[in-house]
DNA sequence: CATTGTGAACTCATTCACAGCG
DNA sequence: CGCTGTGAATGAGTTCACAATG
């Protein structure tokens, strides 16, 4: 029973953190597991791990742990990854393209169902899984024909704010940004950036004022 | 003069944000900029751009705002951006092959001046910027010769805590994981992950629970 | 009796509100 | 007069510590 407290944005960044760690464990067959054997894996407090938990009900059992499987039903249920997702991707880019690569062989219920570019050197190429890469003035249309709900944006930073713009139009209203421009919706519409230069940026930060020693 | 108080983390990313967008705002030719300004472009508030600068001196004119130059020239001193940082990269798929491209064009003080990969068929490729594929045997004694300080991975998650090891016994402790698995190092080791599919899991969630209307 | 689930304590981060100043 | 800089107030998130329990 999903009690109705506060969930900090955290806590489910951290949800998938364990998810992933499960399928591992599930993967070597591990049957159990702790609170505390989790959270070691995740580099977390174990207090932490039954807290995120506990956001969502109650999964283990007392003096024994969680099971593995049943935890992995669980949070699949959590992070509502017992679906199909379908995704459209703009910026066929070397970025873009390692993306299309990686995400449509594997994982969980994400589909990659759509390529579009505005270069037309590309548009009409045939990309792995069959693919095709559509001309960006389509994908309007595409949007509603195959029923995408996330908008993945590989774009240079330029352009960034005017896929997220058509993306809004098309009534996508969920953006995964790995440009590295900050790009402004509307509060219906979500957004999760990607930067790695920020990530950098924090590298050299601690580094050069002797963080982690 | 840098301040002795504690600076959240989250400062920290923050402020590389302040610096992409001040970049943004010098090269239009924008010369002065307001803490409501700089909050708007990065959607925070702004005393929380105010406090982020306070944290490491008084960069701004009371009634006037922060000169867009001198304020950039601050940033990069506190960022630790005012100097070369080497990056040597393990993993030269596509994702890998992406940011060796990216980066070298660009950005910074960033420069990756080595890529290694355990692919025979890869092993001694020229890729951009003259950059040969190396043995990932080799990496011990390349870090050293080229100083490289920072390590990035772009190999696949089965072999990324191995690499990991390999960049600690080079003596490089400052790694940005782009592989799914979450490595396990040292806490004198710095570690940013960077992993899409935690994203992809947030906005799942958030949808599914109407977050963003 | 080992481990979960959770209120309460604590720590960390953000926002307010206004004094200080160019 | 307007905007910065900052102590004080608020809010959020994490950890502690222990009662509950299979």
């Amino acid at each position: 029973m999903p009690k109705t407290a506060k969930i900090p944005k955290a806590a489910i960044t951290r949800l998938s953190i364990y998810y992933r760690q499960l399928e591992c464990l599930e993967s070597k067959g591990c049957q159990m597991v702790s609170s505390e054997k989790l959270a070691g894996l995740c580099h977390v407090n174990s207090a932490q791990v039954r807290k995120d938990l506990g956001y969502f009900g109650e999964f283990g059992i007392r003096g024994v742990g969680y099971d593995v499987v049943n935890l992995l039903a669980q949070l699949k249920n959590c992070l509502a990854l017992n679906r199909n997702w379908n995704i459209g991707l703009v910026g066929v880019g070397r970025l873009g393209a390692a993306l299309l690569h990686y995400q449509n062989v594997s994982v969980r219920g994400f589909r990659c169902v759509a390529a579009f570019d505005n270069n037309p050197a590309l548009i009409g190429k045939i990309i792995p899984h069959n693919l095709v890469i559509r001309d960006i003035k389509d994908l309007c249309r595409v949007v509603q024909e195959l029923n995408i709900e996330i908008g993945v944006i590989t774009t240079p930073p330029e352009v960034a704010q005017g896929v997220a713009e058509l993306f809004l139009k098309a009534g996508v209203n969920a953006i995964l940004n790995f440009s590295p421009a900050r790009i402004r919706v509307p509060d219906s519409c979500l957004v999760e950036n990607i930067d790695f230069t920020v990530k950098l940026d924090i590298l050299t930060y601690k580094i050069s004022h002797g963080i982690g020693l």
